[in-house]
DNA sequence: TGAATGACTCGAT
DNA sequence: GATCGAGCCATTC
């Protein structure tokens, strides 16, 4: 089975590197390990991220659009909006408003 | 080995 | 402005 000792681990510590009440995408975190086209892999990689640990705060990362597309991936999917919401984070109808303001590139950051 | 999947993104209509 | 389709790459069956 996975051989977390690839993509995923990159994945994962990029993804436990995003500040307490801060959000990133998929797409980002793709870009800052230098592979844009592999969005996809990063949400594969959270699919593989459950029990992980440290855990990965992945209820921190959502799509481009700011929409909580990993949701329903979670134990509940009231459980990422109700951490984003305990960090600070602004959800509503599974989207963050304020996608703006808490968004967290680690490229832009120069991580 | 080949084919299928996926928590995405971008471009075109 | 919203909707549809294609691309991309690593992992899995």
């Amino acid at each position: 089975m996975t051989q977390k000792n690839s993509f995923y681990l990159r994945v994962f510590d990029v993804v436990r590197l995003i500040p307490h009440g801060r959000v990133t995408s998929y797409g980002a975190i793709a870009a800052y390990l230098g592979a844009r086209s592999s969005s996809r892999l990063v949400g594969w990689a959270m699919n593989a991220s459950h029990g992980e640990l440290p855990p990965v705060p992945a209820h921190r990362v959502v799509n481009r659009n700011g929409d909580l597309s990993g949701k329903a991936h979670f134990s509940s999917p009231e459980r990422m909006k109700e951490l984003l919401e305990n960090e600070g984070v602004q959800v509503v109808n599974d989207r963050v408003i304020n996608f703006d303001e808490v968004f967290w590139d680690p490229v832009s950051l120069g991580y």
